[in-house]
DNA sequence: ACCCATTTTGAAAGCGCTTTCAATTCGACC
DNA sequence: GGTCGAATTGAAAGCGCTTTCAAAATGGGT
């Protein structure tokens, strides 16, 4: 709809070749200072601008990079693209989005598109996609991975400790008193669902304390999922006093479930998340949980990925997790006799005291 | 890191001219069924993927749509994406994401880098933008706004009756027997904040009810906003048994005020949203608010763009809203002498009360 | 069988940029 | 002042595709 302005309309207006043009966009040798600037007086003027496409073409290189999220509409996720995006800001790359959805075969498709799409290098999130896929991809274009180790990539890696994150939880609960717990896991597929259940029953043990096998439930790392998860656990009528959640998200369906049953938090039941989602902070009570710095994290796998890019050598980042303590834990008060709840109430009762 | 495939391949393989080829992808030209055929066969045979760089600049497209969202980590505008993605996920077209972060200076620049990269069209959610700078791009490129209206651009708005929802939420109460209000506005820059504030007090005013200056107050549509304004509103010392929020997220900011202050809801307060955002179905209690269908507006959104890249005629759309009662809203019962709120003391309400 | 109007096909010219490669200019030095 | 190496520049060949344009093949009619 408008002519756009073209390099060789600059060199031309600036007569000079168009090959000095470019070398003056690319820094890619050196200009006479008189050249450059008469050349960059009239880039301004005309308001020239690369095309991207071209560029791209003749570069052998899109200037972009791709990102396969899990899902476009979650807090966590979105803000390791916010982070994601400031890195990549003033660069001359570009972060191009698509969301995986949870499912094989969609997150191969999004990888298929990236590929086609010739991005220079692909950061994955979570994701549920073979670890021998993922390696193959990584001989094709440079490969991040956000959440999750990759066998065979370990230095394109950005992981969170999730062990050392689900001790410090368990410690905490068992610090205040605790010693009935309920457990509510990710979809066991996913590397750190596995990772942070294990940690949390480990450390549990080995302080003494078992979880009954009722009390643990699967719940896909959803908000549904932890809500259905937290009522089979009400269900099982297996008295806990705390109610560990492997993501932020199921702690907030448990928490409703926790609500409807009448079951107070923190004063019945202690309830933990993992991640500090943004909204835990605000939930009623606000959350105990243990920050990922997801943004920090995104900011992180760009930059890795440029370095990537740069031929530059990357190594494995783990971070640190830090235990977040608000309100929604409290040491296990009055042991409440079994059955006193009101009527359709199932209810919690009495910690070891 | 691997040679691609190329048209040129595939044409020598298969025996034909590269601009057959080209017909065969792009169904510009009747080509013979059973050369057809045979380049089909090729194609999937070596895993030919045209370059889209190649195609953007030969053909003058680049088959990417810029969005404009506010911020990556919404809920709300993450659904959104969701849908364009969604609606865009079996055409050629490819959205391309970045974030006005509510600040004018950066919408600039991310509708100036969207132009760079040579977007067919964009979709602009949201924003700040003036509306002048908005129609002057719309004559560069196709553009669909969405959740605003811009002067000169009716058709290629798609906007929410902010009007009619207010109206909705405003009736709901006032038929559970409200008569004191409280009300959270969003930045007042933005349109649709306006046009919300406007509605729900002129048909309070029309029902012969006004609301004390106190007691409304902008939250920016955040949070925190919320959470600052409900403060504000709280300390106001004038009572009230309704508090109605220009959005959900800043709906889910009050509620963290009123939980700190001990106030009941809905036992003390009623207290309403706008959007439906997922997580509001999951707050304690569930939020009465108002649904906007921002899944299908995305893909809506995407559509009309896709429209207008056809040249085909595009058409302003209203979404209706549709009240969502939950729990949050309820008869004001008891009448709640001055000040009487207890201090520090946190009560979660209960179902049943 | 022949002619002419259609279809189908291929050759070739770009799209806007990068990047050799070779030519030109410059400056230092004898 | 002339020579040589280094620095600067421009011509031209692509990058992988689309799209005229004209040539070749087809087929219907007589």
């Amino acid at each position: 709809m408008m002519e756009a302005v073209t390099l060789a309309q600059v060199a031309r207006e600036a007569g000079v070749s168009p090959s000095t043009v470019s070398r003056i966009l690319n820094g890619t040798a050196n200009v006479t200072p008189e050249k450059r600037a008469r050349v960059e007086s009239v880039i301004t003027r005309l308001n020239y601008r690369p095309n991207p496409q071209a560029q791209a073409l003749a570069g052998g290189r899109s200037l972009t990079i791709g990102v396969i999220t899990p899902t476009l509409n979650s807090t966590f996720y979105g803000e390791a693209l916010a982070g994601i995006e400031a890195a990549l800001n003033d660069t001359p790359y570009h972060p191009i989005v698509i969301s995986g959805q949870w499912r094989t075969e969609r997150e191969q498709e999004a990888l298929d598109l990236l590929l086609a799409r010739r991005v220079d290098a692909v950061i994955m999130m979570g994701g549920i996609l073979d670890d021998q896929i993922l390696t193959h991809v990584a001989r094709r274009v440079p490969l991040i991975a956000v959440g999750r180790d990759v066998r065979g990539l370990d230095h394109s890696c950005i992981v969170l400790d999730n062990t050392k994150a689900m001790q410090q939880v368990a410690r905490h609960l068992l610090d205040l008193g605790h010693r009935q717990f309920a457990y509510i896991s990710g979809a066991e597929r996913q590397q750190d669902a596995m990772e942070r259940r294990v940690a949390f029953l480990d450390y549990l043990g080995a302080h003494g304390v078992t979880v009954p096998p009722e009390l643990i439930q699967v719940g896909r790392y959803t908000e549904e999922g932890g809500l259905e998860a937290a009522e089979a656990i009400l269900n099982a009528g297996v008295p806990f006093t705390a109610l560990v959640c492997a993501n932020d998200q199921m702690a907030l369906g448990a928490r409703l479930a926790l609500y409807r049953r009448g079951v107070n938090v923190p004063g019945d039941v202690s309830l933990t998340g993992f991640d500090d989602v943004f909204t835990s902070s605000l939930m009623t009570p606000p959350l105990t949980t243990v920050r990922q710095a997801i943004y920090d994290i995104g900011l992180t796998a760009a930059r890795e990925a440029l370095n990537l890019l740069d031929g530059q050598p990357v190594v494995r980042q783990v971070f640190e997790p830090e235990l977040i303590i608000r309100e929604s834990t409290a040491p296990p008060v009055r042991p409440r006799p079994e059955g006193r709840a009101r009527q359709g109430v199932k209810t919690m009762s009495t910690p070891d005291g």
